[in-house]
DNA sequence: GAGTGGTCTAGACCACTGT
DNA sequence: CAGTGGTCTAGACCACTCC
């Protein structure tokens, strides 16, 4: 077994005795750990990389190596379909309570941060063609969406949205960003062009990220992105919602609850 | 931007351009890449493992670096579910030609090979306790299952079930791991018992992998695991069965299908 | 045995954080 | 400014693969 890797080891496990405890600064890489390991600084170093990747410690430029706090999580669950669908015909005044987000989350409205960018001028590319069915190049409506914390920096989600744009121009208010966040959500805004939703079908993937998603959700090095890609099914067969969402792996749980039919 | 950044992207580029083929060997480390880019062997290194926990190279000791050919997928939907509920009341013979992963993959059950190691000394630990709504130490029965292909070295899923032991001894052949795979899979086990599941819920996190899961799971560096945490509710209410599924994040794709009630 | 990647060293200098 | 992690060098030797 290598020397980085033993050293790793060591300090992983003196970490699991609670010789540190989270939050913890681990003693410096110049002197104190390459003295005590007797070893030169790259050793240290890889041992060191080793943790950080398996979200043991934390490496911060400039002020040390942390052992790694739990995070908050962030649970997603299926049953904000069915829920968002119930809401979608009640009145205004009753959508404009909660999103989905905050259902899911059990957070407060005020406690996040959104944002909405809208690109109408996107046109569909062969993967987006043959999800919905349509032609290449066929005119859809883009919608970017970001959700942080209040008090955090970067976003937990980030959320891209295709609606095909000759199916939703019948209301314009749905092109227009400064409605969002829209109360009730995309099957309100759907049912206001008598849409109705009938299946949703998710797919997940782990990936690692690509250097923009590390930075646009603050990524440290060796964490995984989760993505989910959501098609939801009109209840006249088509496909009206493509939504490809980017999520941090180390804060996401996704729930999906299966029914069966009865014997 | 560090340097090895610079020869990091380089190489990406490079790569996306089809200067390399995937399957091709790069340039070697030394002398190769390093009189290249001027640099010294860190560095090159350095650059090559950011690109290697992409996934976008694949180093291997003694051979060379190669460009990543795109892996097969492997993919798991919700739909299993009640498929595997519908197959539980038929005949041996009928549950005798596919399993629920076969199901999946598509594959025959010739192409798969599939390993279950028990344990029926467990005892339950808080977390069980808790989720199957019994007193801690209630003893279980434990139950690893190894899955992959044939032609693969590495199992592409670990899962590791629990059943109450006192709710499954009145069919003394499930404590039998000769007995697997059972054709019909855990519903008609359950079966067996009069059991019938109600709903199953599905929780999905991603992580880096310990040391344990990438040996077992065969994962390059940089590479994450996700998490699939099973728990099965039968029609009287009870928690019958709950299953920890360690998946390589890489090469799998879940499907979620939620069926929404019609207006 | 030749070729290749993996580990390790000792030391230099740069970049970031906090006082 | 001092303290800390981040990058980089030039070179040595080990471990694996394949002929």
């Amino acid at each position: 077994m290598a020397k980085y890797e033993r050293i790793a080891d060591d300090i992983r496990a003196r970490i699991q005795a609670g010789e540190w405890q989270p939050g913890d600064r681990l003693p410096t890489e110049t002197p104190d750990l390459t003295t005590h390991y007797k070893t030169s600084l790259n050793t240290v170093r890889q041992a060191l990389g080793v943790l950080a990747a398996e979200g043991v410690v934390d490496k911060v430029h400039g002020r040390g190596n942390f052992v790694r706090k739990p995070r908050k999580l962030v649970v997603r669950t299926n049953e904000r379909h069915q829920w968002e669908k119930d809401r979608a015909r009640q009145s205004e005044e009753a959508r404009r309570q909660t999103g989905a987000t905050e259902h899911d989350t059990g957070l407060a409205v005020s406690d996040l941060v959104f944002s909405a960018v809208f690109d109408d001028e996107m046109l569909a590319d062969e993967e987006l063609a043959e999800t919905f069915q349509i032609p290449l190049g066929t005119r859809l409506l883009e919608r970017t969406y970001r959700t942080r914390y209040r008090e955090e920096d970067e976003p937990f989600n980030i959320a891209r949205s295709y609606l095909v744009y000759d199916m939703i121009k019948g209301n314009p208010d749905l092109l227009d960003p400064t409605k969002e966040p829209w109360p009730g959500g995309t099957q309100n805004q759907l049912h206001t062009l008598d849409i109705e939703l009938d299946r949703i079908e998710e797919r997940v993937t782990a990936r690692p990220p690509t250097v923009e998603e590390s930075e646009e959700l603050g990524l440290k090095a060796g964490v995984s992105v989760l993505i989910l890609r959501k098609v939801s099914h009109s209840t006249d067969g088509r496909v009206v919602e493509v939504s490809n969402v980017t999520l941090p792996g180390n804060r996401t749980e996704m729930v999906f609850m299966t029914s069966l039919t009865r014997w």
